[in-house]
DNA sequence: TATGAATGAGAGTTCATTCAT
DNA sequence: CATGAATGAACTCTCATTCAT
């Protein structure tokens, strides 16, 4: 049990390492170099850990894919109108800007580095990810909750695309918390998908 | 007409194959010889026109961004509600995907690999553009057609979001064309920020 | 002896391989390849022991300058009359042309090509070593042993040059040794500056 | 003759923009287009007048060595003691610092960059000059003028090497003009080797 | 297990030289 | 004669990875 400990704190050490590199220069812009001192740790000791920089980006990748990914399918499954449902999935994944900024950075910018055999798993987990909310919002209009003309498919894209980009300009110590961020998205989507109350009264 | 009108001039043959290797493999998945192979010159040539493969990856960045500023700036004053100049503004940007697809690509991709001289040109720009977004957003507010209780900043760059991000999945050849796709846009943003008729009404 | 004794270290190897190449074909005349080459080690290995051919240009020249340098403190130290401490000066130099020829080759051909940083240190440590002669020189003028009327600064360049001149023709397996145009140097240069004995008498 | 005046001029200026370069960064460290901006011409304009950079090299090398020999000839007929002859040489040599500088220190420098086939040239003409005062020296002796136990090789290199390093340290805006360092070198070399007058008298 | 000296393929860049205009 | 855009061989240097200790 004590090992186990240990060893896990080793490779967690290089993780940590790597992602307050990665986010400021790239993934190219470090070195392993760089990593193994940051880490306070041996070259070897790096390759005992990781068989290649390469796994050690998909690592990066995955840790949060899968991460988001479990959250999400959680978040689906607990509510009952697809806007409580929507509201809980993007309140869930805007939270872990907090703790994940750090990898979601280096997902969003440094995916198209990932070798195909890497680049697939993660591909399919993001995709399932989508896949999620499409269903919400398919669930929306079929139940006649969200508007009739919507396209399934570009208000999915929207939506991911407004929160996802959200990782190019938060700031923890902002102004506005990360949680009133993702209340400020809900209450924008909501206005933007929900069918009129008046037809609806 | 005498002059480089029939001619792919050299540099500009640098660019285009630049530009396609880039937003395939990334600017650190390519090298100089790749470029020059597929622009058909020689290596002593593309350093006649580039001082470093990072002026060229900067070079990209200007011509998108100078582009796309100098378009907003003119959408911005011809139109006068703020819906209407922001329906333009976002037409018009979003129309700049079929011709600058690949510029855009690397631009969101690639410019945290931008030397800091060159990223303190192109952040300039890239400020600017946004600011004339905000400021319509702004203006929305002030003249009370948009909601009053709009967070100008987030509103921004949840708009921003949304359509930044449709470089990640938009394909030329796909069901929606660009002028379909920023309808949507426009109209899911409007939804979301005008304030509610029938209190007007 | 447990180390470092019988073998022929790594960066010694670098070293020895660049001055028999610098020597005779000049610090631009050989490159990187051609010394790792000789010196039978790869080029990762070259830059893991420099950072730089420069460094290695300047690895040299300061090996020797620090060498005579030292030399030359320790021989002024320990005679009485200025003829004595010149004499065993230029003997000690001199002497180094048998073992450091190959540096100190490099030393006067090459030391323009030093970088700023670099040439800063090394000509600190000559100008060190030119003051200990011209000091010799004011102390037998001064003392009356030399001639009244030397220039103490023309003096001194003009045996710097008599001696370091002779890296450009010293042989080692030549007519006489190092020794014997030592002897003869300060023989020359005692009649040129010692005071006429007939007029003391 | 207006033509050939022109083209006189064309080829001194980028002798002279060389000259200035070379004697700053060295052969290395110039290249062809900085010496064709300093000189105010095209590329194609240097290549008309110098087939290589190396040709070059070796013109500066060449009208710097044709020019001392010469005169060096001319001074050792027109003098009877070899005194005479010896003072007049140095002097008539070491005038040439001040015209000459850069070629000498050029010449001083970078002559083990010649290509073979220049290097002889210049080897050949260099001998010459030595030769002479070699001869001068070897008629001292000979006559019983010079110290009869002087080594004649040795002592032609000793003052060659004083006489020569003064490229090192001279500079035209200094203390002591070139003629004063001149008789000062003369005074000290006949000091040095001349027979002791006693003996004489 | 852990180390870090050593590897070597390949990267970006330089620059003397050429040649169509 | 003059130009300067274009060439390409050769250069210095990088860095992910290996392996004897």
């Amino acid at each position: 049990m004590k090992r186990g400990a240990g060893t896990t704190e080793f490779r967690d050490r290089i993780i940590d390492a790597a992602l307050v590199l990665f986010e400021r220069h790239g993934f190219h812009g470090v070195t392993v170099n760089q990593i193994v001192e940051k880490a306070g740790i041996s070259k070897g000791g790096f390759y005992h850990h990781f068989t290649s920089k390469d796994e050690l980006l998909f690592v990066i990748h995955d840790i949060f894919i899968t991460y988001v990914l479990e959250r999400a399918y959680h978040a689906n499954q607990q509510n009952r109108t697809p806007s409580e449902r929507l509201r809980t999935i993007i309140k869930d994944f805007v939270s872990v800007f907090d703790i994940y900024k750090a990898h979601l950075t280096v997902f969003y910018q440094e995916s198209n580095y990932l070798k195909p055999e890497h680049e697939e798993i993660v591909k399919k987990k993001r995709h399932e990810f989508k896949e999620i909310i499409r269903s919400v919002i398919q669930a929306g209009v079929d139940s006649g909750e969200f508007r009739s003309d919507l396209s399934v498919e570009i208000t999915t894209m929207a939506i991911l695309g407004m929160v996802n980009w959200t990782y190019k300009w938060y700031q923890r110590d902002g102004e506005k918390t990360i949680n009133e961020i993702a209340e400020y998205y809900i209450d924008l989507i909501l206005h933007a998908v929900v069918a009129d109350q008046q037809t609806i009264l």
